[in-house]
RNA sequence: GCACCCGUAGCUCAAUUGGAUAGAGCACCAGACUACGAAUCUGGGGGUUGGAGGUUCGAGUCCUUCCGGGUGCGCCA
């Protein structure tokens, strides 16, 4: 049983149209929309239906509306029914159909909006994935916000979602950790070494000087004391203490990750270790795999034009054939000592996702790492997989009208911590949600925080908070047995007919293919401009209140009327609530 | 030089994935507080959708090309 009155009203017209083109092909009936009205003028809902199968059909577009107009008229639930422009059908349903649609909106509850459009195809979402050495920062906070959004999302859409973190764990950087580690612990101990003198005997000199790391410094002396170092605070040999300094490194680093992902409402199911995949041998298998399939050779690249590298040079490589699945360029899958690449535990990684059962793979990426899109596609495609990539772009964040930029050097690195401080999840979350992810965006501290219209999460917090605030003053007139959920499912609608609650009601009816539009697409910021839409309907209903007694929620001597009303209101808050719980938003009771 | 993303009102952004007269907020102008919250609402001005071609019934959306901004470009992850 679906509720979306929509694709209801599609199928009707997909028969009505079969009925008028005898030998209509299933690719045609698959082009025909029913879509809610851009222009309240042109109706409630418009299809597109007489247009698409104009051509196939040797009809005017005009003749098969006026068909379809001539079936669809007579319908009990359609008010008017006419053609319209280049033949669009406008349909006006009557105020008796949108009042039919409020119990059933009521029954389902939260779960009102969700679909099976999803079909329960299992889908991996992986999202954040990044480097243990430090402290997420506002670049991750995007790709995490519109991850766990887009999770949320498909889930709701029918999906089998599961949401995964991925650990790079294997790579030089973390042996680059943990010797700054190393130094805080040195220092923690009472070297005598200066910060240059340490710098010069670490291999690839002394990167991640941020004071993060001392935490991890005293956690390695309260549990070894100074044994980590040789008798004199000096660096003792890597093999006596580099592992014991990796493991408790990575082991606190991702610890701190976690939290700031749980102060952000973030929680994934899965957290994959690239050192663990690559350790019990799955990137020499696949590997292997791709040998099997004729789709890696040795070869020679050529440079890069416009830009070559100081120290190019030409060089023999393991090399996957990523131009037979639309690369630019084959990519190298081993360094110069034998070693995988990165790219090649990826490779192994997806594999790994593919193996534990996902039919679609969804990458939650940042904007630096654009250029890996096509060569990770191409490999998933030559896996045999299905893999899809949301870019996420940078985010400019702005205080007092000024930019914040992120440079380390400068001591302007923003990290996440510091914006949940300074903002709230909430708001962040929201806020991250209201632009298109490809699209760079500012975030504006002092909009994300103010209490004004121009804050949209403000916005719709509020507009739930006028919901509860006159359910509990329902509550309080009327009493509980008159305003529980399943009374109101059952209560008497027809006085809900005024323009300013009809746009309520149509608002509310389309939620199931906002749901199901946003998840299609992978737009999870459709949701934010949804509720925004349906809190400025309501914000506006509230306000006709002012001017036409008749249209306030509560009259104590118009108890049947005032029920009805609070039906509308009590489904507003729930669909309002429901948004926001795709967007991991708290709703709140009362604003303060 | 090449690849990918973006370019929409003065500013920040939408646009039901190819649909009708391109919409909101901010800012600007003019209005509305005796309530279940005016932290809100109503009305108004503001556009050659970066430029130029093309595809078709129809283009902000697709194709080509140019301009501008961003990101990246063999053994970093």
């Amino acid at each position: 049983m679906t509720h979306n009155v929509f694709a209801l009203m599609r199928d009707r017209v997909v028969a009505a149209l079969a009925a008028i083109v005898p030998d209509l092909p299933p690719e045609v009936a698959a082009r025909v929309e029913v879509t809610p009205a851009k222009d309240p003028a042109h109706g409630d809902m418009a299809t597109n239906a007489a247009m698409v199968a104009a051509k196939p059909a040797r009809m005017k577009p005009n003749e098969i509306a006026a068909g379809l107009v001539a079936a669809l008229a007579g319908e009990a639930d359609i008010a008017e029914a006419a053609a319209a422009g280049p033949g669009f059908v406008n349909l006006r349903l009557t105020a008796a159909a949108w009042q039919s649609l409020l119990p059933g909106i009521l029954r389902a509850g939260e779960a009102y909006g969700g679909s099976d459009v999803g079909g329960g195809v299992r889908v991996n979402v992986e999202y954040v994935s990044a480097n243990p050495t430090g402290p997420l920062h506002i670049g991750h906070c995007r790709g995490a916000v519109v991850g766990d959004a887009l999770a949320n999302l498909m889930t709701k859409a029918g999906f089998a979602v599961t949401k995964e973190f991925y650990i790079n764990d294997a790579g030089n950087q973390i042996t680059a950790l943990s010797w700054a580690i190393y130094w805080r612990y040195l220092q923690a101990v009472g070297t005598g070494l200066s910060e240059e003198e340490y710098s010069n005997e670490v291999p690839g000199g002394l990167q991640y000087r941020g004071e993060y790391l001392i935490p991890v410094a005293e956690a390695l002396v309260a549990a070894h004391g100074a044994g980590l170092a040789t008798a004199e605070k000096g660096i003792a040999a890597p093999e006596q203490w580099l592992e014991i300094v990796r493991e408790t490194g990575m082991a606190m680093m991702l610890g701190s990750i976690r939290e700031d992902l749980a102060v952000l409402g973030v929680h994934h199911d899965v957290f994959s270790s690239e050192r663990a995949l690559a350790a019990r041998g799955a990137t020499d298998v696949t590997i292997a795999q791709l040998q099997d399939k004729g789709l890696i050779y040795e070869g020679v690249l050529e440079p890069p034009k416009g830009k070559t590298p100081d120290d190019w040079e030409p060089r023999e490589q393991t090399l996957f054939r990523a131009t037979q699945f639309g690369d630019d360029v084959d990519r190298p899958l081993r360094k110069s000592d034998g070693s995988a690449t990165y790219f090649a535990n990826d490779i192994a990684y997806h594999a790994d996702k593919i193996g534990r059962g996902a039919d679609i793979l969804i990458d939650v990426l940042g904007a630096d790492h654009g250029g890996y899109v096509k060569r990770m596609t191409s490999a998933v495609k030559a896996l045999g997989g299905q893999l899809d990539v949301l870019l996420c772009q940078i985010v400019h964040v702005l205080k007092d009208g000024q930019p914040l930029r992120m440079s380390k050097r400068a001591g302007t690195f923003i990290t996440l911590r510091d914006l949940l401080d300074e903002v709230g999840p909430d708001a962040v979350r929201f806020t991250m949600l209201t632009r298109k992810s490809d699209a760079q965006m500012e975030f504006d501290i002092n909009q994300a925080v103010a209490q004004t219209r121009e804050n949209p999460v403000f916005y719709v917090q509020y507009a739930h908070a006028r919901c509860r605030s006159v359910l509990r003053a329902a509550d309080e007139m009327f009493g509980a047995a008159n305003t529980s959920a399943e009374s109101l499912a059952g209560v008497a609608l027809e006085s809900l007919d005024d323009a300013a609650e009809l746009a309520v009601l149509q608002r509310l009816a389309s939620w199931p293919r906002a749901v199901e539009a946003a998840a299609l697409a992978r737009e999870p910021h459709r949701i934010a401009f949804f509720l925004y839409d349906l809190a400025s309907d309501f914000h506006m209903l509230w306000n006709r209140g002012r001017e036409d007694a008749a249209l306030r929620f509560l009259r104590a001597e118009h108890v049947a009327e005032s029920r009805a009303k609070i039906a509308l209101v009590a489904a507003t808050a729930m669909v309002l609530r429901s948004g926001l719980a795709v967007m991991g938003v708290r709703p709140v009771e009362e604003m303060r």
